[in-house]
DNA sequence: CCGATCTGTGCGATAATCGCGCAAATTTGT
DNA sequence: ACAAATTTGCGCGATTATCGCACAGATCGG
């Protein structure tokens, strides 16, 4: 990630790698840049930023209205093209869709890439009547129920926030990083370790190399991963590794709870239950993988 | 589609270009390419291709192992930062999801882009539930409901094959891409008519201008589209329009479902119970859009 | 084992890209 | 409403990034 190709080793193309750094500069948080803005992000002059903006609109991978530029579908169309030809989300699709069903759980599926991990597989049912009760808790009666109940969806619902197909997120602040990285070689690890920063997300991220080894050992003993309000306050997820027939990981599955967030620790039982339904479904898939 | 840019209209880089073009090279049908055939696929020499691929590869898009190439995960970013972006997609997902939790169909959302249609949200639940829900006359015997079940089953996991997010489909022959053109101006139709042709995907298929002039005012009349086996032999589908407060059409909603493919014509009642499905989500959707 | 194909690389030629700089248009603040 | 501060469009000469040929070695296929 901290890459910049300081020189050129003669096969590379510049101008592709600032068009490709330009169109990574919207985000959620930049949705809309001007010219200016956008040099600055990917960290060109405004007249070279202009030019691949104006690039890019004729490509259709921005839309302008002729000042500010923003991201159009068009640019789905790379995820499209790797969800249909890897076969790894497809295959995991189904899968994840009927333990969705079956358990009311929000599932994604994960793989490693360049030091972070990378969602490519979701699914969640819906939460009922969600929209409406967000806003304001209405009903003058059953205050408190409702407003328990809204809070709970906006919890769920800005959790949910950073959670879509494509999100990248830290390997040492995530269940699914940690259970990725517990079958990794010793030497894989202290690689990951050297290059990246264990950033402090919440309170509770793990922020020292041996809290994480040990963590990860933990994780290797018992095949599975607790990791409670360590990436997002309030967020609980437990993971499991997919594993193919040959026994290689090849991805992570979880399951995003809200948790306590008033301190309380989780309930042993409820935590039991999860991660044997995420044990059972990543059995299933051990024969597709 | 169909620009090559001919000129260089001296603020535009070609290197980006060439270098999205390539990476667009890699779909369901050519998942790992080499050099020689990239270079093929994008229109360019073996040399400059190469170039590229090596681009792409330092900057993480593609994985090599020093003679294919092959789109790694980091390409999903690009749908991530839309995803998290664009606000569609996002107000739009729980609605699908109760919609597909409550009757167990598979729901996709659709914008136009670039003369097509791409698929921004999309929900479904498991098979098992939706096998029960499918228009079809139910089982005559207990005997052969195992093997209609699994034939109904592999009918929608091919179905749902093309229909991953980011999928691009063209507006004449679906369901969601006709209801869209059904609210534009004449003026755009007509636009739109010269620049694509109507290309025959399946018998069904609507391939003269006229034909489809006449669906469109059909939809506009009714404002829900039927179509059926038009896209792919054994799929039909059936859409309405997804409005903003202000009556304008952004969006489209549609139902996958199997259909006869025996020629049987669909059962009146049961697409009626569908699209008060979908009016209602759509009524839902109005205010939040 | 040999023909066919693919791959890595060097190099000079070319034109694609760079970024400065200015004038006009727009936004911001009071 | 007006002036200050930004932002934008664009021309231009300089430079260097990119092009594609051509050759040799590696690999594949039967």
């Amino acid at each position: 990630m901290s890459f910049t190709a300081a020189l050129t080793p003669r096969d590379y193309i510049a101008g592709l790698a600032k068009g490709l750094q330009l169109l990574q500069a919207f985000d959620h948080a930049h949705q809309r840049l001007n010219a200016t803005q956008a040099a600055q992000r990917a960290e060109l002059t405004r007249a070279a930023a202009r030019r691949y903006l104006l690039t890019l609109h004729a490509l259709g991978y921005l839309e302008t209205d002729g000042r500010q530029f923003w991201l159009t579908p068009k640019v789905m169309q790379f995820s499209g093209n790797y969800l249909a030809s890897a076969q790894l989300p497809r295959v995991v699709q189904p899968h994840l869709d009927q333990l969705a069903t079956h358990t009311g759980g929000a599932f994604s599926v994960v793989v490693p890439d360049g030091g972070e991990v990378v969602i490519v597989a979701r699914s969640r049912t819906a939460l009922v009547g969600a929209v409406q009760a967000l806003p304001v808790a209405v009903s003058p009666s059953s205050v408190d129920l409702h407003t328990r109940q809204a809070q709970h969806i906006r919890q769920i619902m800005t959790m949910a926030q950073g959670l879509h197909l494509g999100a990248r997120l830290p390997m040492h602040a995530t269940s699914t990083g940690q259970i990725l990285m517990a079958y990794w070689p010793e030497a894989a690890v202290d690689n990951w370790l050297r290059a990246h920063p264990l950033t402090r997300l919440t309170p509770q991220t793990i922020t020292t190399p041996s809290d994480l080894l040990e963590r990860l050992s933990q994780a290797r003993a018992q095949h599975w991963v607790h990791a409670v309000d360590e990436h997002e306050w309030g967020v609980q997820a437990i993971a499991v590794p997919l594993q193919r027939a040959d026994g290689q990981v090849v991805a992570a599955l979880n399951v995003v709870l809200a948790s306590g967030a008033n301190g309380a620790s989780p309930e042993p039982a409820v935590t039991t239950r999860w991660l044997s339904w995420l044990h059972e479904a990543a059995a299933q898939m051990r024969t597709v993988l």
